[in-house]
RNA sequence: GCCAGCGUAGCUCAGUCGGUAGAGCGGCUCACUCGUAAUGAGCAGGUCACGGGUUCGAUUCCUGUCGCUGGCUCCA
């Protein structure tokens, strides 16, 4: 939708909601707010507000993304009015109630008592009921006593907080609905009765203000549109969602299996799992042989003092697993890089091995609490395709620049999209701040260069050196950090690392950990939800369902089976004694890219009638042209099928 | 770990206001030999997550443990 700018000169005391109303008749409902010169705001404020003099205006329509914060942000009001007036208004305690990417949530504490699942249909229809009332909503603002004053007097002690928190002298702004007044930044529609299609979607917990030392609050989720149509597409998503869920669809398809009371956060990897994932490796040896690095493999499980001098015993102990032998301890590797390391100072080092590129698909294992773990995406042991990249300072920026480009250069195989984000020293880190000032700076070097878009994720980076971090969205839209780039000044120091220099003296090396999966396992799950299990052939563990119509169609279906074979194409032969239908119909709910039906025709014909999971009967061809348009398929790691 | 909900056959789920359980799919057997998304019949399969308590009796009620789901915190 275009921006309606519209030129503005009228009486002080007038409201943008008469001037919208005047100007847009009956529509006026589809404007929810307005845009001035100082930013969006109310449609309910005078003109007289933002200034004097003739200036500029912007209607803000419903469908627009801005418009969505406004109404669910007031949508979030509405829910908390609602919550007061269920459980009464002394017994609620407020928290905050923000819009967010896909709708809004408020949080809330009730005395004596808690909200339940069941209870929401009942605040929804008391949310209908704010709605059909139609309140006005009115913003006023308070200077800063008293506002803390007004808000002590209602009994929200958390809203006080929030209030000592703003700044000294500005005034602090409120808003009103009926008997609903909170302390909200805005902007908000001009009455509760404006924007209708609604749902509350979950309940869960969450700590004030973020931090597990505080009080947990009840948070319920809940989400708006501004047509019924447009929540409807919104709930149908998250039904597609649920089906395309990695957990669900990865048993289904025989690729991972978790046993959550043996191995609870452990996958066990079944046949056709382990099949996509050796396809991923070899891809990832092929661009990484290009690159320049080589593969190494380090032990499982190493002596505690090694973990002890790299920091992880100071900094990582909580997350790691330990083992008691012969009176020693020894851990279980929850990184890599140690090992590495140990391989690194194996022997002496010259300049001319740098910058040496050493990887591996390292197993690890790392305690998680028992709440977060999920599926493949959060798990206790991981494979990750790391690798550690050591170097001179002076090689920093261009590795880490060709890094951003093997990453981007992978990504593009799967189309994924993906988010980027500067990691920076986070609390429990170790090394001098002129160090940590040269790395940042150095990361964000290479990522101008690259010229990728990226934000700074202030205190969230290794404890040894700050990242970038790459983030993919899984079918619910939640980002899931994949690949990182780690710089690391502090292991070489800890490890007393050197290298010979040209001038015959020791230097101390630079470390860059990078991984471009991130971990083999979130990876795969993130591939499944991306193709909701449907892969490319290249990656499909089943490539071809070879489909006798009859039994005396089998003999001549296994020798199809084996001159694919022979050419390296996964295919397998169904011959139960079932219909053709249902053989097609257990092919296709697999995710078989092809299918070959077999009869008296094709085995006359020395044919093979083939078929696509997309539902397309291709007609009968000789299994020869098949393997040639095929072969090049999977050497093209093609997303689709070249038949279509 | 925290808050809320949940745990019944391999999977999806019924059911029992306390008297030890049922369906569909899947599996196996038999018949059918079929032309582009489910042929029919029969059979097998459950210590109702696990432990403790209340009770004449617990899958059902209470309690603890483990696990799962949605989030929070934390993270690849």
């Amino acid at each position: 939708m275009n921006p309606e700018r519209v030129k503005i000169d009228v009486t002080p005391e007038q409201t943008f909601l008469e001037i919208l109303k005047s100007e847009k008749k009956d529509r006026w409902k589809e404007w929810v707010a307005v845009k001035t010169k100082n930013g969006t705001t109310d449609l309910t404020r005078t003109v007289g507000e933002m200034g004097s003099g003739e200036y500029e205006i912007e209607w803000v329509h419903r469908d627009t993304t801005e418009a969505q914060s406004v109404y669910r942000h007031t949508m979030s009001h509405i829910l908390a009015q609602a919550v007061t007036h269920i459980y009464g208004v002394k017994n609620v305690v407020l928290g905050i109630g923000p819009t967010i990417e896909n709708g809004f949530y408020y949080d809330i504490l009730i005395d004596n008592g808690a909200v339940q699942e069941e209870d929401l249909p009942k605040i929804e229809k008391e949310m209908e009921r704010i709605i059909k009332e139609n309140y006005p909503i009115r913003h006023f603002t308070l200077p800063k006593e008293e506002a803390i004053a007004l808000m002590r007097e209602k009994g929200q002690p958390y809203k006080v907080e929030l209030i000592e928190h703003l700044p000294e002298g500005e005034p602090i702004s409120f808003y009103e609905q009926g008997d609903f007044v909170d302390l909200c930044r805005g902007p908000h529609l001009s009455s509760t009765g404006i924007i209708r299609p609604f749902k509350l979607l979950s309940l869960a917990g969450a700590y004030w203000r973020g931090d597990e030392k505080n009080q947990m609050l009840q948070r319920i989720y809940g989400t708006a549109f501004p047509t019924n149509e447009a929540l409807k597409d919104y709930l149908e998503f998250l039904e597609e969602s649920k089906r395309r869920d990695h957990r669900r669809l990865g048993p289904q398809l025989g690729l991972f299996h978790i046993d959550t009371e043996i191995a609870a956060g452990m996958p066990f990897f079944l046949e056709k799992g382990v099949i996509a994932l050796t396809e991923l490796q070899t891809v990832w040896r092929k661009f990484h042989k290009e690159a320049g690095y080589i593969e190494v493999i380090t032990p499982l499980v190493m002596h505690e003092k090694l973990w002890r001098q790299s920091g992880h015993w100071d900094h990582y102990r909580e997350n790691m697993y330990f083992i008691e032998k012969d009176e020693q301890t020894y851990a279980v590797k929850p990184m890599n890089c140690p090992g590495h390391i140990i391989i690194y100072k194996s022997q002496a080092r010259s300049y001319r091995e740098l910058p040496w590129k050493m990887a591996e698909f390292g197993k690890v294992h790392r305690y998680e609490r028992s709440g977060v773990l999920h599926g493949l995406f959060r798990v206790r042991s991981f494979t990750q395709d790391d690798a550690h990249i050591f170097m001179t300072e002076d090689d920093i920026v261009r590795e880490a620049t060709d890094l951003i480009h093997l990453i981007d250069r992978m990504y593009k195989v799967f189309g994924f999209e993906y988010r980027v984000d500067l990691s920076t020293r986070p609390e429990n880190s170790m090394g001098s701040d002129e160090l940590w000032e040269l790395a940042t700076e150095s990361l964000k070097k290479a990522l101008v260069e690259t010229q990728v878009d990226y934000r700074i994720n202030e205190g969230d980076g290794a404890f040894y050196g700050p990242k970038i971090d790459f983030h993919i969205k899984d079918c619910l839209g939640r980002t899931w950090q994949c690949a990182t780039v780690q710089l690391d000044f502090q292991m070489p120091e800890r490890f007393d690392m050197t290298y010979i220099g040209q001038d015959n003296q020791e230097h101390r090396p630079v470390m860059i950990h990078r991984t471009v999966f991130g971990s083999l396992e979130r990876f795969m799950g993130i591939l499944i939800e991306h193709y909701a299990g449907a892969f490319p052939s290249w990656l499909a563990p089943v490539q071809v369902s070879v489909l006798p119509i009859a039994d005396r169609h089998n003999d001549y279906c296994q020798r199809v089976k084996e001159t694919l074979a022979n050419r390296g194409i996964r295919a397998q032969v169904d011959s139960r004694s079932k219909k053709i239908n249902y053989k097609i119909r257990d092919a296709q709910l697999n995710k078989v890219p092809y299918m070959m039906v077999v009869g008296d025709k094709e085995v006359e014909e020395e044919k093979i009638a083939l078929r696509t999971r997309n539902e397309k009967d291709l007609g009968a061809i000789t299994l020869d042209s098949f393997i040639d348009v095929f072969e090049k398929e999977v050497k093209e790691l093609a997303d689709h099928s070249l038949f279509e």
